[in-house]
DNA sequence: ATGAAAGCGCTAACAA
DNA sequence: TTGTTAGCGCTTTCAT
């Protein structure tokens, strides 16, 4: 039973009961050093007894070490971000090091915000999506002294090190997929999200390749809020009783590609024949779906796992001479809504 | 530009930099007491000069408050939680208060070791998703002595306050509307989880009502792991051919009720007609169907936001007699897939 | 194998 | 308005 006093218990009051100094009970408690077994057994007793939990803002004042890695993503409500953190997770747990995320909702100054608020807290490494932050903010990166990997983008010059895909070549290899299935009248949907880079990297590739062969984008549609899936449906919709000629819609993500897909069959148009689709991200949702949409895997779950494990072995091995910019390359997946070549 | 030291900035450095004792820099970094704006301004500029980040570690060790919520759910990865974070952010945006969330993976025993580690940064305040904890975890909570809100059910008796639905009732009421619809011959699928509660009285409240009846599941079926939309599918269609006199499915969450909606449109069944069909969770995914699944929201926003609001009005009036226990009440959205009476 | 002393970087409380 | 003095609860370091 706990004493119901309302402060919280110390290292102290395990002393007392155990009847050893508080040094000793911290020994036992982190398993260091030489400790006795009988004295290891009553420590641990008189700790589990009094139900003592140990104070981590002290212990990592004392001993300058935080087991935290700051994680900043931009949002949670698309199933990327989550899915990297899993790899993250995946990784971290088989170390000492625990991830706390944060969100920035796209938005610098929030970032900036959040990566101050994180920073506070002396955490062991930060994991950071994107390579474009305020001037602030990478400012606060350098200065942390810590390991900083930027993930999802390779397109740009890091902090220190970055784990990612180039977004801008997975543009430009859906173009030139396109193309070579002989689509020449091309639509665009994405978000209305000017801060969204990577989005903006890839319609970059992706119009960059469409011109050398002397095509233009010839109609785009954005949006926000609201169920991308429903999305999807409507402005494809909308797109195509706008422009009949269009022959390929080309979506920034796989959510509203999948709405268009549904729309598309509701409305038994052939599909890729007459219409093809493609989308971003490589989401399992699609494996429902009644046709497999073409899409190009993000490489979420990688990311996190290699962002992860470069944090890990620069704070095991601080002396390595590290440069770590990985660069996966994902490859399309035609799915039954891309003709093949 | 700041020293390229290797030590973090202390407060002792801005004290030095501007000619003021640290006791009046710290006033100023935290608006605190009167500080002539002469002074406040000479502190402000050099600090940013250093780029100095305030340690919260020593600032919460000092001051013993910590203005960290945790927050503990059982997974990130089907869009439930994140929705109940995104209610939770909300409200504690306008107060001082951060969350930070922890996963327990429906694993009581990872749910123990996350919340002891939780615990250990001494939080102002705990969310944690459930009534159904390990007793050393629910004797965590007690002793903690802070605010601790049980969320998502309130099918039983929480250690302190609780927000959520009853998922009991909610099966209850599903059933209830199935019955009266005409349906007879009902089939149940969900995932393999003995540990998802909410699934689980769900799926009581609703065989409860049919026994009433006089009416049995006929088949049932559990998925894990994969493309919930996939195995909604699969799950649909091999349940159909062993049990073809099944006029109703009905499934614990709207994604696998999503894949059967489709498959049942591919099939060009009838549908409510020849079969009806409901879900649960009120997922916003399902705007984009072609038809309407029938469902029941679980308020997830609402519920992170009443959380959070509980939480923070506890902690700005800790005198208050508070007893907090919010029971939501969500009503049955019939769609296109569950005949009305 | 165990203990004592000092101090991590900050803030509460009081003094000037 | 500003400064001084003591810690917060632990861990480091050194002694025993």
């Amino acid at each position: 039973m706990s004493l119901d006093s309302k402060r919280p218990l110390t290292l102290r009051d395990v002393s007392e009961a155990s009847g050893v100094s508080e040094m000793t009970v911290s020994r036992v408690l982190r398993n260091r050093g030489d400790v006795s077994d009988a004295t290891r057994k009553r420590v641990l007793a008189a700790a589990k007894e009094l139900g003592y939990v140990p104070n981590k803002i002290a212990g990592a004042l004392a001993s300058s070490r935080v087991n935290l890695v700051a994680v900043i993503i931009p949002s949670l409500s698309n199933m990327v971000f989550p899915e990297v953190l899993t790899g993250i997770n995946q990784v971290l747990e088989d170390t000492e090091l625990q991830p706390v995320v944060g969100v920035s909702d796209y938005i610098p100054e929030k970032e900036e915000r959040v990566l101050y608020e994180m920073l506070s807290w002396r955490p062991s490494g930060v994991i950071i999506a994107g390579l474009e932050h305020s001037d602030a903010s990478r400012a606060m990166l350098r200065a942390a002294g810590i390991p900083v990997v930027e993930i999802m983008d390779t397109d740009g010059v890091p902090v220190d090190a970055m784990v990612g895909i180039s977004h801008r070549r997975a543009g430009r290899e859906m173009a030139n997929a396109i193309l070579k299935a002989g689509y020449e009248h091309i639509g665009f949907m994405g978000t209305k999200m000017p801060l969204d880079h990577r989005a903006r990297k890839r319609f970059e590739g992706f119009t960059e390749v469409l011109a050398k062969s002397g095509i233009e984008i010839e109609d785009r549609a954005f949006y926000s809020g609201g169920s991308a899936l429903a999305k999807g449906r409507e402005m494809t919709q909308e797109m195509l009783e706008r422009s009949p000629e269009l022959d390929f819609l080309y979506y920034s993500n796989d959510m509203i590609g999948a709405g268009g897909l549904l729309y598309l069959l509701d409305q038994g148009i052939d599909v890729p024949g007459q219409i093809g689709l493609a989308g971003f991200n490589g989401v399992e949702l699609l494996q429902g779906l009644p046709r497999r949409l073409a899409t190009m895997d993000a490489c979420r779950l990688e990311i996190g796992r290699r962002a992860a494990k470069i944090i890990a072995d620069r704070l095991a091995e601080p002396e390595g001479a590290h440069s770590d910019n990985v660069t996966l390359t994902p490859t399309i997946a035609y799915g039954d809504t891309l003709k093949r070549r």
